[in-house]
DNA sequence: GATCCGTGGCT
DNA sequence: TAGCCAAGGAT
């Protein structure tokens, strides 16, 4: 490294990284997991429950989520402790419920450990830990010098590099990139600063160059169309796919099933259907004979397919008349389904065949 | 590398 | 408003 001042860096590698510190410590968002820049290092369980629901989910949606989630299971002995129907539950909502799963057994794994490991190789093969987050945690929790890339530095150094090979064949190139920014000291502030940029300032669509505190350093700027970037390749359009729900009611209480496995909505509750997850096309074949009646029709959209939900309805008569209809369920009070912690999907379907 | 896996906010 | 997309991980 030839000489430079501190004041006035000439080397890209230590100006972006000086240049974007400087403007976090001004700007930097507050968040219930956060710590203030230059503060001491938060709990790394606060850290990773953050991380973990962050994931593909917007600072919007895990706030509640993760204020409901601290206040129930304050430590990582709290969580590890839980049943795991309960976090379950308590996730329902907020999608993905793999992480769900992943986070129950970290937390086991963990509690088990004494604490959380303190390096970026050693989170990595806990589950539910991706490079990602085992890099945030490494650098936010434990101040590890980690190069930490998600979407927002994807689209940063992107702009920032005007790197015209398309995600996500430019994966590698990035990350690259990234590392020739990341500073040696800050590392967690660095990692946060340069999400808050391209939260706030360096948006997918309308950049805001003109407050960016790289703008002076950014390629994509000085191409003239740093929305250009990065480029994407096209994805794949949505199909849609039909299936039948099914509310039984007896009693002021609902059936509701468990999920098995860890496809659609795996280990969540919700009503019985017809297997559209599976299927792709559902039978529409209800469970036992009766007189069903239509509650309606719910349309959601999931990652990669969109769902037109058929909502069949059976009230079955006098209290107690007959036996369970089906194996692997439980029959749940109407009044408390808010507890009973339906993916959206189903509570969708729940509203609807209440009316 | 490609595919599967949710949801809600935003434009 | 209908589409776009977000602090990704597992297989």
């Amino acid at each position: 490294m030839t000489a430079s001042t501190p004041s006035a860096p000439s080397d890209i590698s230590e100006a972006v990284p000086a240049a974007l510190l400087g403007w976090y410590d001004c700007h930097a968002r507050t968040l219930p997991w956060r710590a203030a820049p230059g503060a001491p290092a938060p709990d790394p369980y606060r850290v990773w429950l953050s991380e973990v629901m962050l994931q593909q989910t917007t600072v919007a949606a895990v706030k509640p989520y993760f204020e409901q989630f601290t206040a129930r299971w304050p430590d990582i002995d709290a969580l590890a402790a839980a049943p795991e129907a309960d976090v379950m539950a308590a996730w329902a909502g907020l999608g993905y419920y793999s992480r769900a799963r992943n986070l129950v057994r970290c937390a086991r794994e963990v509690a088990a450990l004494g604490g959380f490991p303190a390096t970026e190789a050693e989170l990595r093969k806990l589950p539910g830990l991706g490079a990602y987050t085992a890099a945030a945690v490494a650098a936010i929790a434990f101040d590890q010098r980690a190069v930490v890339v998600d979407a927002n530095v994807e689209r940063v150094v992107s702009r920032l590099f005007a790197i015209a090979e398309p995600l996500p064949g430019s994966r590698r190139k990035i990350g690259e990139f990234a590392g020739s920014i990341t500073p040696q000291t800050r590392a967690g502030d660095f990692a946060q600063a340069m999400m808050d940029l391209g939260s706030g300032i360096c948006t997918t669509r309308e950049p805001k160059c003109l407050l960016c505190p790289l703008s002076s350093h950014c390629a994509g700027r000085a191409s003239g169309n740093p929305s250009a970037f990065p480029v994407k390749s096209p994805k794949a359009v949505k199909p849609t796919r039909q299936g039948t729900a099914f509310w039984i009611e007896r009693d002021d209480a609902v059936w509701l099933v468990t999920r098995q496995g860890s496809g659609m909505l795996g280990g969540m509750r919700s009503l019985p259907d017809d297997g559209w997850a599976a299927a792709g096309d559902g039978s529409g074949m209800p469970p036992m004979p009766g007189q069903w009646e239509a509650a309606g029709l719910v349309r959601h959209t999931f990652s990669h397919f969109a769902l037109e939900l058929s909502v069949q309805r059976l009230r079955s008569g006098a209290p107690g008349s007959a036996a369970h209809p089906m194996a692997g369920g439980e029959w749940w009070p109407i009044d408390q389904l808010a507890d009973a912690g339906l993916p959206t999907l189903f509570a969708k379907a729940a509203r609807l065949a209440r009316l």
